[in-house]
Parts: C-alpha cells; sequence; structure tokens
DNA sequence: TAGATTGTTAATCGATTAACAATC
DNA sequence: TAGATTGTTAATCGATTAACAATC
C-alpha cells in the first residue's frame, strides 16, 4: 500500500485531522465535509481530499466524510490503534515535561521506560514508571520492546544514547537534542529543534 | 532585500548553519566549506550555497567561508545581533522545561516575562523573572516591549492568549498548544506540534 | 599554473492548487 | 431532479539537485 510515495506534509496532517475528528461531537452531526475539515485545521479542501485520496476513498459524494469511520482509517493509517512501546531518555526538566504531556496521553501515547544518568533521579517514579539508569538502556529497551526512543538528553551524548536505541532494536527516534544524529537509514528519525523555531520568528523581524 | 521570496526550509537551515559554525574551534582552521557544512549539519552542499546566495557572497571561491565572518552574517540575518524580549505564557511543566532550556539560552534568548493563571505559581520567580497572573499579560506585554510570545497553555485557552498577546503588540508567535491559531497575518505564527511528531513515526511501523 | 571551491543558472523533482467529472 | 461534495486528473508553483563557469 505505501508503495506511492507519501509527502511527510501528508502524514503529518493526517494526525492533525485525526486529533480535530476527536474534537468533533458527533451527536452534532455524524458527517464532516473536507470544507470543514480544511477550515478549522488551517489548510484547503483540496489538500483535505488529495491527502485522503492516497490511501483510499472513505466518503460518499454529495454527503461528505463519516466522523467516526473516518478517524477510525485514520487512526489505523497512523498505527494508532495498536498500543506501542516508548522509551525516554534524559530525565532534565523537558523529559520530565514530554514524560507528563497531555497531548501524548490524549493520543494514547504512554512511556513504557525512562532512563537517566543522574543518580538523584534513578529510582523515582513517574506514573508508576521508575528512572533507570542509563547504563541499562540496551537491555531494558530491548526486553520492554519499546519501538520509539525519545532522546531529551544534552546534545553532548546525544549520538552515543541514538546508537544504543538503534542496538536496542527501537524503529523510530524523536530526538530533541540539537544535532545532527548519524543513523542508519531504516531506521526513522525526526528531530524537534525548539531554538530553530524561534529563530525562524527572530528572521522574519522587519529590521527597520 | 527579502523581497524574493526565501524559503521557510532555508531559514531554518540558516538557523542550524550558525549554530554548527558557532561549535567550531577557528583555532584549528578559520575557514570552512560548505561541503563540511553540509556533512555536519546533514544535507547537500548545493543547498548551503545556494541558501547563501539568497543573501549574498559571503564565501571566496577555491577557499572557502570564514567562519566567524559567516557567522556573524547569519546571526544579522536572523536578528540575533540585537535583544529581543520574550513573554512566556503558561508555566506548567512544558513551560517551566522552555524557560531553563539551555538551548535557548546559549543562543542568547532569555524569557523577560512569564505569565500563568495558577495562583499557586504567581509571585515565584525563575531565573529572576517573577511568574505573573495571566490577567495582566497585555498591560506588561506592551510595557515590556516583547517581541516574540510562546504559548504553552492548554489548547483551550491558546486563541484567547493570541489574541491577548497580539493586542499587546508582540510581532510572533510560536505556539506549543495542538490547536489552530487565527490570527492577522502580519504576525508570524510559528507551530511545535509534539503529538504529531510522535504520530510521524508511529505512521512509519511496517505493520506486519 | 593547477587545484579547489564558490556563486549561479538550468534541470529535475515533488507538493500544492485548481478544475471538473462522478455520484450520492 | 437539483444541489452538494467527493475523488482524481491536470496545471501551477516552488524547492531541491545538478552542473558548470568564475575565480581565488
Amino acid at each position: 500500500m505505501k508503495s506511492i510515495k507519501i509527502p511527510e506534509a501528508t502524514i503529518i496532517r493526517l494526525s492533525v485531522y485525526s486529533r480535530y475528528l476527536d474534537k468533533i461531537d458527533i451527536r452534532k452531526s455524524s458527517t464532516v465535509s473536507s470544507d470543514d475539515i480544511a477550515q478549522s485545521v488551517g489548510v484547503n479542501p483540496f489538500q483535505v481530499r488529495k491527502d485522503l485520496a492516497y490511501f483510499g476513498e472513505f466518503g460518499i459524494r454529495g454527503v461528505g466524510y463519516n466522523v467516526k469511520s473516518l478517524n477510525q482509517h485514520l487512526l489505523k493509517l497512523l498505527n494508532l490503534n495498536v498500543k506501542c512501546n516508548i522509551a525516554l531518555v534524559g530525565f532534565g526538566k523537558l523529559g520530565h515535561a514530554l514524560a507528563l504531556y497531555q497531548g501524548f496521553k490524549e493520543r494514547g501515547f504512554v512511556f513504557t521506560c525512562i532512563f537517566d544518568s543522574d543518580p538523584q533521579k534513578i529510582g523515582t517514579k513517574v506514573n508508576g514508571v521508575e528512572v533507570i539508569s542509563v547504563d541499562r538502556l540496551e537491555e531494558i529497551v530491548e526486553q520492554n520492546h519499546s519501538r520509539i526512543g525519545i532522546i531529551s538528553t544534552p546534545a553532548k551524548v546525544a549520538q552515543e544514547i541514538a546508537n544504543s536505541l538503534v542496538k536496542a532494536r527501537v524503529q523510530s527516534i524523536l530526538n530533541f537534542a540539537p544535532v545532527n544524529l548519524n543513523i542508519a537509514p531504516e531506521i526513522s528519525l525526526r528531530n524537534v529543534d525548539l531554538a530553530v523555531n524561534l529563530e525562524f520568528l527572530t528572521f522574519n523581524f522587519d529590521d527597520e
């Protein structure tokens, strides 16, 4: 099915569409149009239909999309219909914030193991999950069958952590460290670079 | 100068290039080639040169770029040569993490005012900056001449906060709330959507 | 001079936008 | 049937990649 290449931007939008559908009160209306979705998430209706068309025909012409069934399709495409174990590495302020982030919980994401190198933090618990020494990362992550590793460590050690995660057989890495990670191409990698986002904004200042 | 449209992706890369230049030890070599930069940040050398070419000629053919001078040019383009006041709204776990984030400090970003609605938090201090009631947002942000507002509140109130920030004359908004903000087009807006990044990764699972 | 590396133009590629036939 | 809205093809737009002349 994934033989035709799906644009990254399309995948991101699928996730956004799905989150919007989550919020619709289906008692008011059980269907939704591409125009409606487009307006609500800030894209244009052509794009909504095009994005969906990569994966099949989910709507009814003249009527629209059934909210519940479309969302089920989207969740399935995003593989959110099955639980997935996630390892969080780096339990500093940012790691802490991620571990407790509502936006993850709402979409069904729960961290199944958490690592840090600070002896002060090791042994403490978050939502019933114990913080473990990063020395045991490879062992535990493999045991846990974590499919995703999240890196919220300092940039210096991020590459090393990434290597360990790959050894422990994660399939994907979400990296918050501001550094270019070199990893095997079969691992999917996504970088979230916070400073860069701020600098995008300062660039746009009209320097009077 | 900004009459020709600069791709967003280019602006993001300028920021990445600059951060890389920060890290180069110029005692070892005072110049750097587009190949070198490209390798280090994970893009291709054509792209580095093309990105820079939007703004001028910064290199010497046959030699490369002077590290220090190129970085100064980039910092100027990104308007990082002048301090800019930033308001942070929402001092939950995520806001807290952002306020203390090293990656911001390293690039010269400091938050000059912080807001929350929780009486428990109001009056506490972070790096010498007091958390203020969100009721006083418009007044204080305008007084402070904040050019950027960062929203790390729950999604429900994000639009309302955005409106207040715009009233208080910010020029840009960095939004962490998972919701589409409707704001005047002259305000530059950047969304950082954490859950969507995770779902990008789950999409790529090879569903065996 | 010969080798290296930039700056810039051209070619390719991919994503978005638009238009419209299909059909409920 | 008429109106609405999808699914899909075509047109446009923009960004990336490649090639190469310029020049240090």
